[in-house]
DNA sequence: CGACGACACTTGTCAAGACAAGCGTCCGCG
DNA sequence: CGCGGACGCTTGTCTTGACAAGTGTCGTCG
């Protein structure tokens, strides 16, 4: 018993806030591991997916790239070339106007349409998996927590604007 | 109205389950953005940080990579050469056996303890502006749904072993 | 109207993760 | 014994994300 730690086998967490925190972290890798195995499938990353159904809801107007990077989860990521990526299978379109150069214009094809609408089954399917056996209270309730927990990280580091 | 899909921009999502994958990961990028940010200092990864918790618990016995891995919570990933870093930094000892030669011993050094007693304050206190403004009922609700969440996925592709 | 700073995006470079093939070791079976 | 297969880990290679510096464009002020 030399040592000032305390392994103590029998306790696993050092607070109850890391419990919390660890449990959030496995499920929502586990959950997520569901999601990459539907979109590897269509060659998309989840944040891919994301970037389209976002494009989708302001079609068929368009986004600026660093607004749609700002709208996405992780905080702005490497967007670039993730659209890079959505450009050359043609999935979305970019376009620099002539009323200001800097900006570069992002909207989503016709083609990126079609491939939602071919994933919609799919996703449904996969997200019931993912969640169906919780009934919609619990859903809320859950929802609520979460929000709760961002609530004052929001504006420090987490602005997703998402509404 | 020709195209089939219907953005309806009020609508912001497709079903209630993507709703709550969405808020789930959200929160959890929020809070993961924190940890980067404290175990960046101290040139951790947090899976780096949780192998090293792991080890200690266990202290002064050791872990076969493979097991070490398997707990960790992104599914056997990359365990080698994370575990490379952690030895070039003298954290951890790798053995091998004269026993089972095809098995490689793990286990965490002393200095390896002096750096998680080191941050044992710091994290603390990180995981107090996690989650501190929650009561510990609500953490306790939070912890129960995601358990909830995980059943029916503990077995497929998620098995962590936790206790 | 020309220089300066701010803005929006791009590019370069590097570390980290994913996936598959390869190596050494052990067990079982003939 | 010796050989085939399984196990446990390592290595190679590619893709992805992170951080910083660079490029082109616009507003503004002297």
């Amino acid at each position: 018993m030399t040592s000032s730690a305390k392994p103590k086998s029998g306790k696993r967490f050092d607070s109850p806030e890391q419990e919390t925190f660890l449990n959030l972290w496995r499920t929502y890798d586990c959950l997520k591991a569901l999601e990459d195995e539907l979109f590897s499938s269509y060659q998309l990353s989840a944040q891919q997916y994301n970037a389209l159904r976002l494009l989708r809801s302001v079609h068929p107007a368009s986004m600026q790239t660093l607004a749609l990077g700002k709208r996405l989860i992780s905080r702005g990521p490497d967007t670039t070339r993730m659209l890079d990526r959505l450009e050359q299978r043609q999935l979305i379109v970019r376009e620099r106007r002539s009323e200001n150069r800097r900006v570069v214009e992002i909207a989503i094809t016709t083609q990126g349409l079609a491939l939602l609408d071919e994933m919609t089954k799919t996703v449904r399917e996969m997200h019931e998996r993912q969640l169906g056996h919780l009934s919609r209270t619990e859903q809320q309730d859950l929802i609520t927590l979460l929000k709760r927990i961002r609530e004052p990280h929001e504006d420090a580091s987490c602005d997703w604007l998402d509404e």
